[in-house]
DNA sequence: GTGATCCCGTAACAATTTCTTAATGCCCGC
DNA sequence: GCGGGCATTAAGAAATTGTTACGGGATCAC
């Protein structure tokens, strides 16, 4: 997989050019930017994966900058660290409610800066992870939680509900008959009376309302398209 | 086997590059398109296995050119990931009931979205075995969800009425007598009166007009050519 | 452990839909 | 007008599903 590209801001070329040799030398692959409007600039060209932002700079500073970022639909995502050579804590406050993620005073060591870039990188990865979800009409179903979500409510449906739900809500439409569905949700050497699935199913239109599985007499259920 | 081909649609160049490298070393045939027009172009040309899909484009919109593909019925089954901007995530979900089978937010790692895109093909592998829908003159009959389609018109008949349909319809012009479909739909060993053949095409007729089955007296039943 | 709680599968009965039959009327050819 | 074949209708039978209740078993807190 690629590297991941740090998009460092500062007006400081020599702090620059150390910074860029210790994250390269990490692995990382790194943009420059000697102002706030560049550094906008290059991070939209190059949609970096961490911003390293000074505060101090001429043209626009860093949290001007990062407030145009935090605007910008496309970059609000990216995580940004702010540098600073005041260790002023009123300053370090209104950085992170701009919207930076971590705040770091110069100097720094190299080490320090790079397992802070991590620590927040490991954070945003973790944030990001993905849920396997389904969206359909206004239900969200969430396999890694088992939970339903419609808009603001949730419901917790034990588990052969949610699997059941799951399955026909990710064959939308097509029509299931019993055996199949015991198949596909209970398993293939479970042995199951069938009507058991319409006791389910009427579990779940009790609990989400009965608009979402429709019945196909004399065939079986089907999810509503 | 042929390699599975993916559309990957987004404007970002960068991104497209990154995806389209980490599909490819995948055993991926990879196509691209920077917004929705070019996008739906392509895949009428290609018939891709699935699409990867941004929803913030220039152009058209991710959105728009779902709909158009889930109204086209060559493309209409082919399994759709939505990307999207983790900060949309709220509103713009919302909009993925529209025909999406996945979304994922970016940024995402690569091993992740590999992964997804695997389990949508897999889900889609198992169901799309065979697509069991007629279409005949302005109807489609579509068997695996037991509906028939005029339109904007959806019409549930019930179990007999249905196959019977299907059965005449899947012969087209084709004269069968009511012998012959009671033992074809209703089963070999089934003794029910001929007159009830009757009976269920009046029905059918009564639901979807006349138009459809015609009598061919002293023999039988057709749909009409 | 022990009790409380929840989930699951089953069975029984009610409710509903679908199917079948049979009776009647209609159309058409003779 | 008569007869054969089909259309139409209604009503009861049959099939299918909805709903409820219950017991066994798992799980959890104490």
């Amino acid at each position: 997989m690629a590297n991941k590209t740090i998009l460092v801001v500062d007006d400081e070329k020599d702090l620059l050019d150390l910074i860029e040799y210790n994250l390269k030398k990490e692995g990382f692959d790194v943009l420059k930017a000697e102002n706030g409007e560049e550094g906008i600039k290059i991070a939209k060209e190059h949609k970096p994966d961490l911003v390293l932002m000074d505060i101090m700079m001429p043209k626009m500073d860093g949290m001007e900058a990062v407030e145009v970022i935090r605007a910008d639909d496309e970059l609000k995502s990216i995580p940004i660290i702010f540098l600073t050579a005041r260790s002023d804590e009123k300053t370090e406050v209104e950085g992170l409610n701009k919207g930076g993620d971590d705040y770091i005073t110069k100097p720094i060591s190299t080490t320090k800066l790079i397992s802070r870039i991590k620590a927040v990188m490991r954070r945003f990865d973790e944030t990001e992870e993905e849920v396997n979800r389904l969206d359909v009409h206004d239900l969200s179903i969430d396999k890694d939680r088992y939970i339903v979500t419609r808009g603001e409510e949730e419901f917790q449906l034990p588990r052969k509900e949610f699997e059941l739900l799951y399955y026909l809500a990710s064959r939308r439409g097509k029509v299931r008959d019993r055996q199949t569905l015991l198949n596909k949700v209970w398993g293939d050497n479970v042995y199951v009376v069938d009507r058991t699935v319409d006791v389910h199913v009427r579990k779940i239109r009790e609990k989400l309302g009965d608009h979402y599985i429709e019945t196909v007499k004399g065939v079986g259920y089907r999810f509503k398209e």
